[in-house]
DNA sequence: GAAAATCCGGAACACGTTTTCCTGGACGAA
DNA sequence: TTCGTCCAGGAAAACGTGTTCCGGATTTTC
């Protein structure tokens, strides 16, 4: 039994090759505690010699924190839930927390499971976010949470939320400033909260430019180039299109060069996400709405903090969008 | 001091209120040591009745196991690491696993960062992936590793990675099986490992019907566009275009279109990535070769989890890859 | 020179669980 | 009756850290 298994230093090891005790190495190196400096030092670099790395799972037992976060995710196969995610790691691992991720395909059983298992984990908080701006149930969990893209219904949660009011009245502006008078909107399916929004926004911010109705369709290009037809039909003067989604900004510009109209001269497309792979691929690249998504990810995450360390903030927050000018409205 | 604030429940409580003692009710809600089905009974309704959940740290600590296993990716915004993550997490979630998610955004400063972390949580096992197929430098810790997608260049390590020549050489083949004759290669960059792979992949399954050389370009629609010209300037009888990537392919489409070439009439094409938002949208859907990431991510977890458990498999593991016929071979 | 203040560092405990070892009792066999 | 066996459950150690308290040593003060 005398050689052991080769283990991973622990405090007392390097206690012992500093010739301390176990408390006072650990003063020594959380900077607590009353010390002389040489003595810190020799201990600092007893750890160093060995290579010591603190074991979290005894800090978190001591402290009572588990430095960690969960994130649940109706699914983060979405391109939404994805930046946001990026940017919540960003924020936290700054803070030495880390995120452990659930993904919870939309099934209830699934984020049960998940909020069991978070539970257990004593995580210091959760954040949850969706795929869909409409508001969503509330967790309940005796543990800080904050909501992120979908709010909770609950409006004393604390929830992170895109201005997509905002963002749409953006892009209807640009063109108004641009000169355009006939302004149309093509977007997703009327049965999504944010297809509505961003309609009502565009006429909002349009008024008597805005021509038409709101055409609603999938979030699709080809919805994008059907779209094209049914509205020149009924609106041939039109000047301009904003639409709900890239993809579907994309169908429309595809359509409009096939029927020998040009974007933006004869008729100017916005888009809405800055998708990259469709803003930039597009002919002409979109001019488009950007939700700065890793942003909100960040400020999610930061306010998670905040609510841990005891300072909630209660009701939601509003984040702005930014408007990203590209050819399909400004030319070349 | 006699009101404390209230706590969640532990196994004293639990054991309290069955009338046991604490290694009785451990003993009970385990399934283990030799207890009276009675009592087993008696601490699980106390234990229901509490709502207890066990406090993972402490198991953690008594275990010598985290029951957590890292993801080390060096760009998880990438359509590559995406699906692998949500496949390994899908693994690892039924095992009782949690994951958690490092974006290295390919800063060695931030990896070893990570690293640092992972260990310090003495995570059970790290799960390290990229978005080149290229192998990279192993990471150097007292963990089990496994590599996925991009294997370690360490032959001993484990590694799963996906058969790219064996999914180039089937698109091949299937152009060869529905009679084509002179079919072309246009990809992304030849210092891309996965670029050069299928090209020579692509050769060698077309043998005498490959036509001129591969194109070499970059990973974009735009490339694609540009290629049809090159090509069909150089070889006007091609009648099979296979390409690196979907979106090289939908660019090619998309441009056949315009000169009014018929696919797959007069030129079939292929893609590569099963990238959904490309493959489908592209006029017309497109042939393509799915690597099954996800697939790949499941293998992984499963891997990782047989190395914990003491029984590693060495070397490199390569998975199959899927063709997925469409409308651009198939026609309608 | 003695009392007080200050500085250092160690012992012990807490955190919540699992696990090992041990004890007391019931039971059967000789 | 006595010995051994088996069962049910408890006490304590272990995991690795942080923290509180306390005592000894050194310095300061009168």
């Amino acid at each position: 039994m005398a050689s052991r298994t080769i283990r991973t230093p622990g405090i007392k090891d390097v206690a012992a090759l500093a010739g301390v005790s176990a408390s006072t190495a650990s003063k020594a190196l959380n900077d607590t505690g009353q010390l002389r400096a040489e003595t810190r030092e020799r201990v600092r670099r007893a750890a160093e010699q060995l290579g010591f790395t603190p074991d979290s799972r005894g800090r978190a037992l001591a402290s009572g924190r588990s430095f960690t976060v969960g994130l649940i995710t109706t699914d983060s196969s979405g391109r939404f839930s994805i930046p946001i995610m990026l940017g919540a790691e960003d924020a936290l691992s700054a803070g030495e927390m880390a995120l452990v991720l659930c993904d919870t395909r939309d099934d209830p059983l699934r984020e049960q499971h998940y909020l069991k298992s978070l539970v257990s984990r004593r995580v210091d908080g959760i954040i949850v976010t969706g795929r869909r701006t409409e508001a969503r149930e509330p967790i309940d969990v005796p543990i800080p949470v904050v909501y992120a893209f979908s709010p909770s219904t609950d409006p004393d949660d604390t929830s992170v939320i895109v201005d997509d009011h905002g963002g749409a009245a953006s892009a209807a502006r640009h063109l108004l400033s641009l000169g355009r008078e006939q302004i149309a909107h093509v977007t997703g399916p009327e049965s999504h909260l944010s297809a509505q929004i961003r309609a009502a926004a565009t006429m909002g911010a349009a008024r008597e430019a805005f021509v038409g109705q709101p055409l609603y369709g999938e979030w699709s290009e080809r919805w994008g180039r059907h779209a094209v037809d049914v509205l020149l039909r009924a609106q041939p003067t039109v000047d301009a299109i904003t639409c709900g989604s890239d993809q579907i900004a994309r169908g429309v510009c595809d359509r409009l060069r096939e029927l020998g109209r040009s974007v933006p001269d004869d008729i100017a497309v916005t888009g809405y996400d800055n998708w990259s792979v469709m803003a930039l691929a597009s002919r002409p690249p979109l001019t488009t709405v950007d939700m700065e998504l890793e942003e909100l990810g960040r400020r999610t995450a930061n306010l998670l903090l905040d609510v841990i360390a005891g300072s909630p903030r209660r009701g939601q927050l509003i984040l702005p969008t930014r408007l990203i000018p590209r050819e399909s409205t400004l030319g070349t």
